[in-house]
DNA sequence: GGACAACAATACACCACTGTATGGACTTTT
DNA sequence: AAAAGTCCATACAGTGGTGTATTGTTGTCC
């Protein structure tokens, strides 16, 4: 539906021409596995999709197995890049936080489609080894930015770890119950707030 | 390649005579569902699990889809009428959740082929109505086991609401972020004290 | 303006899997 | 003991996918 751009000289369709590019695949190929799952992932569905046959796809990649390699060394990337971007805007600490949980929940699940490639790319982690590997770097990162978010909560480091593991799995839960049904963005709303609550009663309180 | 080896003239591990039955395939199917998703499931794959040939199959079910259907049904008979089966053992509120966390987390990732099985009926359910309608109505059911459970530690239904669907969610990630990964029991006994720490500070409190 | 590289179309060989048709073998019914 | 039912084997047709080899087409550098 999307689609995404490319400097373009020839739209994909019908006008004039343009290459392709190892990128053009890969951004196709992700709308494939949002939809199905890497297992429906098809490089004659992806050619069609782009308008091309598939000597255009052997071309470019040495087969099918580059192609999903080559998608989740991207993914890999940009989990971790991304996570450079983001820094809280600074106020107290419940307007900190509340931006934090709206980052990890709210914001998060509005792009279903990269929510969908997240929970694509982690059933495939369950039975292949390297994806399995590559999402386990990308939690271990993501839990590790938590901590230092959370860093202003508790003065014991263990305390805060455990604390951002478990905001973690509730963010990743929420993401797997909660995908798409109607009436749920008030729900993933109102966990928001719960959770809010529910850290700051875990600040240092001896 | 393990297990599963057949006596003598075609017998199963598991019934009386050598015939097989529709539940020994769902069976079967589950083994494989659980290694490799419903996407790898193969009619071809489980007759040779089982020792006969693809004719036995199509005896027993319509074609592949019959298969699957009936599997979903199962599973979600099982997973409801399980609930039915469980109540805490009384004592003060705080035991009583331990027993509770306990059971959502710990029990919940000793079975790993359960929880295998679980995590890819939910992946399927992304692609697939019907398994979304089953999973909608697990996912319901235990949450409103968990409101009953948690009923004692609020007398807001919306807060004991939102707290169950928190925990819910909660392990639900923790199932999907740490599964089968070495060190990962102690991890989930430590999410474990924090969330009954965590839900005891959400008792009461005007 | 020809050579060469980048990119894509076409055609083919091949395989994994499904579903169906049919024919046993063994069991139960009558 | 013949008929009918139950369960499985075998053989075959069809489909959808991969990978490869070969040939076109276009752009770019000299």
């Amino acid at each position: 539906m999307n689609e995404a751009e490319t400097p373009k000289r020839r739209g994909r369709s019908a006008s004039e021409k343009s290459q392709l590019t190892r990128d053009n695949w890969l951004d196709a190929a992700a709308g494939e596995i949002a939809a199905g799952g890497f297992s429906q992932l098809r490089v004659l569905t992806l050619a069609k999709k782009l308008g091309v046959t598939r000597g255009s796809f052997y071309w470019h990649f040495r087969d099918h197995e580059d192609l999903v390699l080559s998608f989740l060394d991207r993914w890999r990337d940009r989990r971790l890049h991304e996570l450079q971007y983001w820094k809280p805007k600074g106020g107290d600490v419940e307007t900190e936080l509340r931006q934090i949980l709206e980052l990890l929940l709210t914001d998060a699940s509005r792009n279903i489609r990269r929510l969908q490639v997240e929970l694509a790319v982690r059933d495939f982690a369950r039975r292949n080894e390297y994806a399995a590997e590559l999402v386990t770097q990308v939690d271990a990162a993501r839990i590790n930015q938590n901590c230092t978010l959370f860093g202003r909560m508790s003065s014991d480091p263990q305390h805060v770890r455990d604390l951002s593991l478990l905001l973690y799995v509730a963010t990743i839960g929420s993401q797997v119950v909660l995908t798409g049904k109607k009436g749920d963005e008030a729900t993933i709303r109102r966990i928001e707030d719960l959770m809010a609550r529910v850290v700051l009663g875990q600040r240092d309180e001896p």
